[in-house]
DNA sequence: GCGCACCTACCTAGTGTTAGGTAGATACGG
DNA sequence: CCGTATCTACCTAACACTAGGTAGGTGCGC
C-alpha cells in the first residue's frame, strides 16, 4: 500500500505549490500550517526558517525533474524525440500540476529571494542545460556550440511558455511553443 | 531641460524596479516611501492602494513598451529585421534597466496578485502578441496561423531568457536566445 | 482663505521566529 | 518487567516587527 504521506512530505507539497502560484513572497508558514493541520510553530519543528523551506522545495523539485527525464544519452540520432521527450516533462508540470514551473517563478523573484534559495534556482537551471547540452549532442550532428544555444533556447522557450500559459489562461500557448521547439530538429 | 519627475512618477519608477527584481509581494510602501523620500501614508495620498501601484505601473509600462516599438507594419518584407527590432526592445529593458520584463515576474507569480494587477500583465502579453502577429505577416510570407504560433514562440522565448539571465546572473544566455530566434527568420 | 501636497499618529492584521511545555512512544539499566 | 530517561511531534503564548491603510492636522503657494 501507498506509505502515507508525513506531515513533513505535507509542508514541502503544500509549500511547492504555493510557491509555484503565489510566489516565493506570497506564501507564509501560518499558511502552510493551516492547510497541514497543524499550528505555525511546528512547521520550525521541521524547518528552522522559511529559507529552509524554499531550499527544500528545490531541491526535492530538481530532483524529482531530472530523474524523470532520465538518461539524456538514450535518444541516439533522434533529435526530435530528445526535444519532445524535455518539452514533455514540462508539460507534465503544468499540466498535472497545474502550475508553473517553480523554477520559473524563483527566477522571476531572484532579488527578492534568500541568497540560498535563488541559488538552488539557478542550480536547476544549470543541471537542466547540462542534461539538455548532452541529450542534444548524442541525439543530433549539431556542434557543441549549437548544442548549447539549442539548450537554452529550448529551455527559455519553455519556461516563458508556462508564464504566459497561466498568465493568458490558456493552456494552447504552451502546445504551440512545443510544437515550434519540435521544428529545430534536424530530423 | 529635462522636467523634474514628480513625486509621482518617483513612485511610479521605483516600484516598477522593486516589483521587477523582487517581484509584486517584494515591495511595500513603506519601502518605496523611504527610496522616495517621503512617508508611507503620502504614498496613499497618489494612491489609494498597492494595487492601484500595481496597475499604474503596468499600464505605463505597456504603453512605454509598446510605443517603443512603433508601427508593426513597418517591416515590408524584412522578417528578420522584424524580430531584430522586438527582441532588441526586451534587450533594452534587460540591459538599461537592469532588470526582467515587469510583466514575466507578475505573470510567474499570477495566483498572488491582486485580480486587476494580473488582468494587467495578461493585456501587456495580448498587444505583445498583436503587435508580433501583425509584424510577422507584414514582414514575411508565412500564413496567419504560422505568423501566431511565431509570435507565441518569440514571446516566450524572449521572456524566458530574461528569467534565466537574470537567474544565471549571465547576460550572454538573452543574447544567445535572440541569436537563435533570428534564425527563424525566412529571409 | 482655499486646496494641494504632504505630515503625525495611529490601527488592525499579519510576519517570521522563539521560549517553554506536554502527551505519548521508545530505549534501556537494574 | 519496571521505572527512568530521552526522543518525537506537536502545542500555547508571546516576541519584535512589518504590512496596508486611515483620520485628521499643518504649511504654503495662489
Amino acid at each position: 500500500m501507498a506509505k502515507a504521506p508525513t506531515k513533513r512530505d505535507e509542508i514541502l507539497d503544500t509549500a511547492e505549490r504555493m510557491i509555484r502560484t503565489m510566489g516565493y513572497n506570497g506564501f507564509s508558514t501560518r499558511g502552510i500550517a493551516k492547510v497541514v493541520g497543524i499550528k505555525a510553530a511546528s512547521v520550525h519543528y521541521y524547518f528552522p526558517t522559511k529559507s529552509d523551506i524554499g531550499v527544500a522545495v528545490t531541491e526535492r523539485y530538481t530532483e524529482r525533474f531530472l530523474e524523470r527525464l532520465g538518461d539524456p544519452t538514450a535518444f541516439e540520432g533522434a533529435h526530435k524525440k530528445a526535444i519532445e521527450h524535455y518539452v514533455d516533462a514540462f508539460r507534465d508540470a503544468l499540466v498535472q500540476d497545474g502550475n508553473v514551473c517553480l523554477c520559473a517563478v524563483l527566477g522571476a523573484e531572484t532579488g527578492g529571494l534568500p541568497t540560498e534559495v535563488g541559488g538552488h534556482a539557478r542550480i536547476f537551471f544549470e543541471r537542466n542545460l547540462a542534461w539538455l547540452k548532452k541529450a542534444l549532442a548524442a541525439s543530433s550532428r549539431v556542434s557543441a556550440k549549437e548544442a548549447q544555444a539549442q539548450a537554452i533556447h529550448i529551455l527559455a522557450a519553455v519556461e516563458g511558455a508556462m508564464i504566459l500559459s497561466t498568465s493568458l489562461g490558456n493552456d494552447t500557448v504552451f502546445n504551440s511553443v512545443a510544437g515550434s521547439l519540435a521544428q529545430i530538429a534536424d530530423d
